[in-house]
RNA sequence: GGUUCCGUAGCUCAGCUGGAUAGAGCAACAGAUUUCUAAUCUGUCGGUCGCAGGUUCGAAUCCUGCCGGGAUCACCA
């Protein structure tokens, strides 16, 4: 906190004075005190009593008349236990709310000079986006907000996984279902269009399978080959070889990935429009969401980089090749395993192309961090990755960092696309709408306003009770979702946020017919007053923390406890009836800068706020 | 089995590099508006911080072991 620095800096004198003894400020420990002790601020001084050789009472007794004798800013003082409680003067609050007033983007940093790309979204062409998108996008973006906030030059890219034998089978199963059908003359989003291919081609392939269970051939199969399992056990297991050795309709989606690697002209044709029907349905979704890129990979550009990576590995030493001409690296000695880079046949595995994707990216933008927003799911993946490239002495090698996050589940259990249990992003979203909608129904503040603003506060508050949360939960917590406890909006909520903010923006309405600019005449400060400023004072800090920890949760607890503080306020303290000019001066002040903290905040969590509500 | 993450109130979650009597929200119950938006505020109820050791003046926090749960360990992506 740099508003304290001089009471650090005189806690310091204060020991050499009264000790001679010297302390760096590492050695200091100061907390905000806690509610039920008197004071503003509280020095721990535990560590200093083996130093000292002292009581902890003796102490902070001495160091506490010391600050009140020579800091202004220290106007009393209490020696608990170990604690030394200090009081601050009126004077210093008002300067520091001074302070944050003036500042023009209060809580952003100065550009540093640094690139970091971040990566997120990064869905698979062949189904519309769900739930474990929504945390993966809001996650990504909050972080890149954060990161531009704490002084970097950010690019938001996400890699579009839209070759592979998923699309294969939505394309296979348009041709045999389709009827030639577009999204547009079937009234249906692209993404979901296309979504309800792969699922049709998923239940053709399942009433297949089962054909062939009952078939002789099944069944003898299944007699020579069962060892004892149950049919149902044994046909689950060989599924995945059955789709790749047996299945008709598995070699029709084979044939067509085939056909798509070797540029047969129908297929890409079909292909390309597929993929854009998509494209248009992800675009409204983000658009929705709030989100944009800077930047998109395709799979279908880059899953064939990397080779040169393998040479350049090959030729350091680094990797190995097997006798049948795979390529390898063995991390047995960092406590992983030998992993596989290149196939006997020649062609590369998922790995082999993060590796070149990491080195195209580096040319294209020249950042020296690099952040990947995927599920814990792939930690041993990017552990892997970010040693392969660390042994290759890549320049970003030391700025790669996973943000790893933990997959949501339901209340009833993990999401099963087989069980039909995945949320949508787009249903989800209409949903938390939908519901704002009915709330602020029955409350009719915003009933007078054109249609079209209505619907976009309504949208705000909807997507701020879902973003929010999501996003209050650290990141690599797994956690449970509960659509009911989604869409509240009372309590711990976003738009119990926005509320905070909506009054704020109320008061400041009805403000501009005052005088409101402050002075230091209003010398009788309350404790919600100061328990306020000692809340927006702190955003910096927070703000920083965020962006070295990856960790959007902190900005979100902060906003929910500064609006809580705010509630309190705002019911406890009359504002613009205020007993004096002064106070009504500072009051509007501070609600005005809460309003413009928790605006930067919600901004940075990636959510919007709206001016009435 | 190896590695790794998680375990805090009935439920969902906070708890910063160790600091005072472990906090919020939801749920349940009881209150508050002649006054700036009641999507608000106040109060009551609710805890062996998974268990056991260790380090320390001090441990939910750090270390070790155990228990429970998830993820991962493919010539899949």
């Amino acid at each position: 906190m740099e508003f304290l620095n001089e009471v650090k800096e005189g806690f310091i004198q204060a020991v050499k004075s009264c000790f001679d003894t010297d302390l760096n400020s590492g050695e200091v420990l100061i907390n905000e005190t806690r509610k039920e002790f008197k004071g503003d601020f509280t020095f721990v001084i535990f560590p200093l009593v083996k130093k000292l050789k002292k009581s902890p009472a003796e102490i902070g007794d001495m160091l506490g008349h010391w600050l009140v004798e020579n800091l202004n800013e220290v106007v009393g003082f209490e020696t608990i236990q170990g604690f030394l409680n200090l009081t601050l003067s009126d004077e210093f609050w008002i300067r520091v709310l001074r302070q944050i007033n003036s500042t023009a983007d209060y809580g952003s940093f100065p550009a540093n000079g640094q690139k970091v790309l971040v990566e997120f979204a990064s869905p698979n062409t062949n189904k519309p986006l769900h739930l474990g998108h929504i945390r993966n996008i809001l996650l990504g973006w909050s972080c890149s907000k954060i990161l531009k906030a704490n002084g970097f030059d950010v690019k938001n890219v996400q890699v579009i996984n839209d070759r592979g034998i998923a699309i294969c089978k939505s394309m296979l199963a348009w041709q045999k279902f389709g009827n030639h059908h577009t999204p547009q003359s079937a009234g249906v989003k692209g993404d979901h269009f296309v979504g309800s291919f792969y699922v049709k081609f998923e239940q053709a392939f399942v009433e297949e399978y089962k054909i062939f269970q009952q078939s002789d051939a099944g069944q003898k199969l299944y007699q020579s080959e069962g060892n004892g399992k149950s049919p149902e056990v044994f046909f689950k297991e060989f599924k995945n070889q059955y789709f790749n050795q047996y299945s008709t309709l598995g070699a029709a989606a084979k044939e067509m990935l085939i056909k798509w690697e070797q540029g047969d002209p129908d297929t890409i044709v079909l292909w390309k429009m597929m993929n854009s029907w998509v494209y248009e349905g992800f675009n409204a979704t983000y658009d929705q969401m709030g989100v944009s890129f800077d930047a998109l990979y395709y799979e279908s550009e880059t899953y064939l980089l990397g080779k040169k990576a393998i040479e350049s590995g090959l030729n350091k030493g680094i990797f190995y090749k097997e006798p049948d001409g795979s390529v390898w690296i063995n991390l047995e000695d960092v406590g992983m395993d030998r992993k596989i880079l290149l196939r006997s046949d020649g062609t590369s595995v998922y790995i082999t192309q993060d590796i070149g994707t990491a080195q195209q990216r580096y040319e294209d933008f020249g950042v020296e961090k690099m952040i990947y927003t995927v599920a814990d799911e792939q930690d041993y993946h990017f552990k892997v990755l970010f040693e392969i490239l660390k042994r290759l002495e890549e320049p970003f090698a030391d700025g790669l960092y996973h943000l790893s996050y933990g997959m949501v589940d339901l209340p009833s259990g993990r999401m099963k696309s087989r069980e039909g249990t995945v949320v949508d992003a787009d249903d989800l979203m209409q949903e938390v709408i939908e519901e704002a909608r009915s709330v602020s129904a029955e409350r009719g503040e915003i009933a007078a306003l054109p249609q079209s603003e209505q619907d976009e506060i309504l949208r705000k508050i909807g997507l701020a009770a879902l973003k929010f949360f999501i996003i209050k939960v650290q990141p690599r917590k797994r956690m449970i979702f509960d659509p009911k406890e989604s869409v509240d909006m009372q309590g711990q909520t976003g738009p119990y946020i926005q509320n905070a903010y909506v009054r704020i923006q109320s008061v400041m309405r009805k403000a501009s017919s005052f005088d409101t600019t402050l002075t230091d005449e209003y010398t009788t400060l309350s404790e919600f007053e100061k328990t306020l400023i000692r809340n927006i004072m702190q955003m910096p800090d927070v703000i920083r923390e965020a962006g070295k920890t990856y960790d959007p949760s902190i900005l979100a607890n902060y906003a929910y406890n500064l609006a809580k503080e705010y509630h309190r306020f705002y019911h406890e303290v009359r504002i613009l009836n205020a007993e004096t000019d002064a106070a009504r001066a500072f009051r509007t002040t501070l609600s005005e800068n809460t309003g413009k903290v928790l605006l930067k905040v919600f901004d940075l969590l990636g959510m919007e706020m709206p001016e009435r509500m």
